[in-house]
DNA sequence: CGAAGGCATTGACCTTGGTCAACCGGGCTT
DNA sequence: AAGCCCGGTTGACCAAGGTCAATGCCTTCG
């Protein structure tokens, strides 16, 4: 089969496979598989055997854990141009995802089987580097979250949100445009949808946002810093 | 200099060095350092350039985050014979700790050079493999955390916590000898050391637990067990 | 031996965010 | 066009756990 010829560049947009040697990237491009995920649809369960791992193209990929009673907590939302479960097969037992991976928006990816990376690995050391900073990145994420799980309420966990979610290049007004239904931003940040509808509520009060459907605007970029205790907007050197 | 014959056997208890070939493990222990930290002595902090990482011989050491008001909390409670923040050196921005590190009780440590290791990984897989499966640990740990942090309550963490601490083999009375003050165990479960000191007296009340100082007696493991959805105990196979 | 300091416990009260229910409004289906 | 379904909003109420303060207890140290 005949991949477009600027497959691998595509796939170079994710850490894991940015600084991969050619020809190695090229032997994961023949193995790999197209998949097609409609909006709601699984990819995988918490407690499957992992036997591939993920590259999103397009779409929105969440990733997931289920209480008994069934309340969900959205671990992390996977964008484009991004890898994810590659890290899951080096635990002793031999891999099992540790979430569920469900489509938000209609998505595409690309499949790639365990083993073929696991050897792949062995004899490149641009692959290893690439997934070791992958998975240590994911580390960090996950500290990251944990810390303003415990340490902050749930105000300043949507305003650091929406503070990452502004553009960074943009010299225009700093805008947001919510790529999720806010339930699942809610989700994310471990808030009930209600909760999070009244501190947006709160914030448009207070003149520091507006609010139109999924599109917020930013009206007081400094209060919102203020509020997670970032200092005066620095500039870009 | 010197080392005793078995410090390599006594390094094989990390996973991280478990597989690792006795030449490449050498290497590393020729550029080692010892390290003694007494009780609440710092190791390094949250943001510093991250030139070494350690493995734990003796004694307790904490990882934590700090609130901008103060407010502790801990990630994980290193124990003796695991590593940690070895880890850290492949973020593109040149390493830094992602969190603080402290001895709870006086602690031996060994200290070793990111970048031997980064040398060491080129050319061993098995030292690459061994640091994979850290990280993947590691991860699952994390992800274990949060969700216990937002889908469960003070009480099913606790009581969580107290059935990962009851011995594994053990036949007789399947008590818990708590290594650290219960102000270091509330911490680490997000919860405040007087919400930890009355989940204990709700428990003592049910007759599930009975409490000595920084012993618990575990009376009915199955109520424990029922409290956080597990099964009726499996027995080993 | 007595005082002091650190950790833990207990009580009273308060705050944050969750729960439950009603309602709104836009986009689709039939 | 009517109806409906879904996501979101708003209000009233509630509960888990945090806060603050007083007290107890054990270890350490003078």
């Amino acid at each position: 089969m005949n991949r477009s010829p600027d497959t691998a560049r595509e796939l170079r947009r994710a850490y894991l496979f940015a600084d991969m040697s050619e020809p190695h990237l090229q032997s994961l491009v023949n193995g790999m598989l197209d998949i097609h995920l409609d909006p709601g649809k699984a990819l995988f369960r918490q407690g499957q055997a992992a036997e591939r791992f993920y590259f999103l193209r397009e779409g929105l990929v969440k990733l997931f854990r289920l209480s008994p009673e069934g309340d969900e907590k959205i671990i992390e939302i996977m964008r484009p141009g991004e890898t994810f479960a590659e890290a899951v097969m080096f635990m002793g037992t031999q891999g099992r995802y540790p979430v569920n991976a469900e489509a938000i928006n209609s998505s595409r990816l690309y499949a790639f089987e365990q083993k073929v990376f696991l050897d792949l690995l062995r004899e490149s050391s641009d692959a290893t580097f690439g997934l070791l900073g992958s998975m240590s990145r994911r580390l960090h994420m996950l500290v990251n979250q944990i810390e303003s799980l415990t340490l902050q309420n749930a105000t300043y966990r949507l305003v650091a949100y929406l503070l990452e979610e502004i553009p960074r290049d943009v010299k225009t007004a700093p805008d947001v445009q919510l790529t999720t239904p806010k339930g699942v931003i809610a989700s994310r940040l471990a808030i009930q949808p209600e909760t999070l509808s009244r501190i947006l509520a709160k914030l448009r009060q207070g003149g520091l946002i507006e609010v139109q459907g999924n599109h917020i605007m930013v009206r007081d970029v400094q209060a919102l810093r203020n509020l997670v205790h970032l200092p005066p907007q620095e500039q870009a050197p």
